[in-house]
DNA sequence: GGAACTCGCCAC
DNA sequence: AAACGTGGCGAGTTCC
């Protein structure tokens, strides 16, 4: 076990501060709209009534209920998993990850064209909304309030976590669902939502620690994802503001750039890298999946779908030892040397003045200092617009909470000006100048609630220069 | 009847 | 040779 403690007094005061100010943002807490969750939690539940109905008529349920009677349970993916692969002999896709049984997640479901398994995905979807989040909201307010935990003494690598409810998980990649949650929580009557997040903070801290410099160039200058996504799919060019080709900078980035860093390897990111293929298309109209077939990396039939991917595989292959050994060649030398003196030692240092000792296995050990010390810069700007707002400058505004590297602030329309500001002084300026291991340049984005609309209204907001 | 586990899925 | 990091949480299941 991953064991981790203050080595400096800076590192005990950022915890001891950083808890004093998350217990001010509790107290504060977020505004929910009660009687929205509970018209939104009747409608889940017709909707998924409906499609419970339909599906009792199918051959699925039918067999399903030969088999196990009344004990017949949609939501148990064990009977489900019995019936697709026992009973059905449908050879399953993957195992879990105990190896217990063959999978039944969304994608092995979906990959099996039985509409049955379609209904009981979205029953899925909606019965998660309404049971995590929704029922979540009503059951943990207080006179129309959240108050959120923000825990500083759970995660291993000296992140926060967050409960009752949990505010940084909500949400937000499916529209569908983000909507349906986000639609839920405000900042007070007449105050606007301030979202202000750190632009690529851990890859900056990994820039900090390997001292790369093609990856604190890329980092500062270019786009790495786009880079990627070039070499990967073989492109001669790609327009990230074409719709269908930023797809393919997407399946770089997250098929490929971030599970490498991570630790990775090719042959996982293959079937990610072909998923987002999947969706996009070329600037001429040609799939992308097609722009493969035609650069021989990957065999298609008549249907189109993807039957060898061999070449691929191969390819893929090629461009992860060029991203490690020579693209990132000191970003791979950094790993290998921070794992032999781990080894040797027993323990590691994070530049936050943190030591985590105990059994680590290679990726912990190498993701545990980016991870840590990307939230810290985010807990010491959290502690000082704290500072700010309840005593050096008393604001109106409060800061209400945040996920990892983004922070919320529950904003007067008339402070709003100088808080957004002051948000991008604090985060970009004071704390390079406070902790001056800081040798790259940080850099947030922001996005801003009208008065009085809800999280789910967020816009993009343009932040004063203040340098 | 509760603790501990598995599985799936939400976030960064 | 080995192979995605950190969490929370609901539902189902198994064990005691």
């Amino acid at each position: 076990m991953l064991q981790t403690k203050a080595l400096t007094k800076d590192a005990y005061q950022l915890m001891h501060d950083g808890i004093l100010a998350f217990g001010r943002a509790e107290r504060q807490g977020i505004r929910v709209d009660v009687e929205y969750c509970e018209r939104k939690k009747a409608h889940l539940t017709r909707k998924i009534e409906r499609v419970t109905k339909q599906l009792q008529n199918t051959k699925l349920l039918k067999l399903w209920n030969k088999i196990y009677g009344v004990k017949t349970n949609i939501s148990s993916n064990h009977q489900l998993s019995r019936v697709l692969y026992k009973t059905m002999k449908i050879k399953p896709f993957k195992s879990t990850a105990s190896g217990n049984q063959g999978a039944t997640d969304e994608e092995s479901l979906s990959m099996l064209g039985i509409p049955a398994l379609d209904q009981i995905l979205e029953i899925r979807k909606l019965t998660k909304v309404r049971d995590t989040y929704l029922d979540a909201f009503v059951r943990e307010q207080v006179d129309g309030t959240l108050h959120p935990f923000f825990n500083l003494h759970i995660p291993r690598t000296f992140r926060s976590s967050s409960s009752n409810p949990n505010f940084q998980n909500i949400p937000a990649r499916d529209k569908q669902a983000m909507m349906m949650c986000r639609q839920a929580l405000y900042a007070r009557e007449g105050h606007h939502w301030l979202a202000v997040d750190y632009s690529g903070v851990e890859v900056r801290m990994a820039c900090i620690y390997t001292q790369d410099q093609k990856l604190i160039y890329d980092t500062v200058h270019g786009d790495m994802h786009l880079d990627m996504a070039v070499e990967l799919y073989k492109l001669d060019s790609l327009d990230k503001n074409h719709s269908g080709e930023k797809n393919l900078r997407q399946g770089g980035k997250n098929g490929f750039v971030f599970p490498e860093f991570y630790g990775d390897y090719y042959g996982n990111c293959v079937p990610n890298l072909l998923k987002w293929a999947r969706i996009a298309t070329l600037k001429d109209g040609t799939p992308a999946l097609v722009h493969l077939s035609d650069k021989g990396l990957v065999k298609l039939d008549k249907k189109g779908k993807v039957t060898n991917t061999d070449k691929f595989l191969k390819h893929v292959e090629k461009v992860e030892d060029d991203f490690w050994n020579v693209r990132y060649r000191t970003y791979s030398k950094w790993k290998k040397s921070w794992w032999s003196k781990y080894q040797k030692r027993g323990y590691i240092d994070m530049l936050t003045g943190f030591r985590c000792s105990g059994v680590m296995t290679k990726n912990e050990c190498i993701n545990t200092p980016f991870q840590g010390s990307a939230f810290h810069c985010l807990l010491w700007a959290f502690i000082r617009i704290d500072e700010l707002a309840y005593e050096e400058e008393k604001w109106d505004s409060k800061p209400i909470g945040q996920i990892h590297d983004e922070i919320s602030i529950d904003t007067h329309p008339e402070e709003l000006e100088h808080v957004a500001e002051t948000v991008q002084r604090v985060t970009c300026i004071e704390l390079p100048e406070a902790w001056n291991w800081i040798d790259v340049p940080l850099e947030v984005e922001a996005d801003l609630c009208p008065v009085n609309q809800p999280w789910a209204s967020k816009q993009f907001y343009e932040l004063p220069e203040v340098c």
